[in-house]
DNA sequence: CATAATTATTCATTCTAATGAATAATTATG
DNA sequence: CATAATTATTCATTAGAATGAATAATTATG
């Protein structure tokens, strides 16, 4: 009754909290908490989280930088959200214009955000549309191309 | 390659452009668009649309209404979304204070909308915190606590 | 009204993301 | 440096949402 969201907050949590060492220590603190969690899991969401390991005190601790430095998301995630909750990519200039069901488009665009894509410069959520704003070196038009690709339309 | 959301969005532009009397028909729209449906989805995601059959010089078609009467999602979508994108609920006086992953909140809010409990008469979301007020008749603890449960808290 | 047409629902299946056991790869330690 | 410890990755499995075939339920029609 966890899921993956809750379980990375709940590291995060515990890695501000405590010292962590290693993957099996945290995987002991999480089932303290009542989630069950394979080191395997655990690798991968300290990945996702972009924790680091620093030395402190003699060993090596895990910590979550404070300035927001989690990987980019791959591309496979970004299409994911695409596909799910991109129903509509249109351009004008260098402006792209996406649809998504109503209250999605914050979602859609924190996964642009947060992917490595240097075709957009920046983006503007309401709530069912996102502005993206395309880099001068690429067009509106070829984003909403590689909009549309992602989301399958 | 299609997503429901991706598809019900497909359908209101089905709708809206065209008289549609039934089932098959859309199921035939949708193939030529290019998506394969069954008569069973359609149905549901009718459902899920809110679609009303109108009369229509002495048929009947079906559409969906411009003011958003969308059916009230179920218990059991509040409890999904909840369970995947909530990951805390605090609550003061008659405030709750939802927190959410980044670029989450707005989904979470739109889902507590769209639901039809009566303890909450409003949700402010930003990008990782939705303020939800209790209604009168309930508390903030209540509330907050009624959130815990549908996440799994 | 009988029944054809349509719609909703059940139940088995499919799909996909996530998970974990096992193991490969990497790092830390004595 | 050897090797124990730790971490990352592979591959099989699981979980849960969605789907569709079949059928029950409902509505429309002559």
């Amino acid at each position: 009754m966890t899921s993956k969201s809750q379980r990375q907050h709940l590291i995060e949590r515990l890695l501000a909290e405590r010292s962590v060492g290693d993957h099996s220590e945290l995987v002991e603190l999480l089932a303290v908490e009542g989630v069950e969690a394979s080191q395997a899991s655990v690798s991968r969401d300290l990945d996702e989280l972009g924790a680091v390991k620093l030395r402190a005190g003699g060993h090596t601790v895990y910590a979550i930088p404070e300035i927001a430095t989690q990987r980019a998301i791959p591309i496979e995630a970004l299409r994911r959200v695409c596909g799910d909750w991109v129903v509509g990519a249109e351009h004008s200039d260098n402006l792209v214009v996406l649809t998504t069901p109503p209250g999605s488009a914050h979602v859609v665009a924190s996964a642009i955000d947060r992917s490595d894509t240097t075709d957009v410069i920046g983006t503007v959520a309401g709530d069912d549309t996102i502005l993206v704003i395309a880099a001068r070196h690429t067009s509106g038009e070829a984003v909403a191309k590689h909009f549309r690709d992602l989301a399958g339309l």
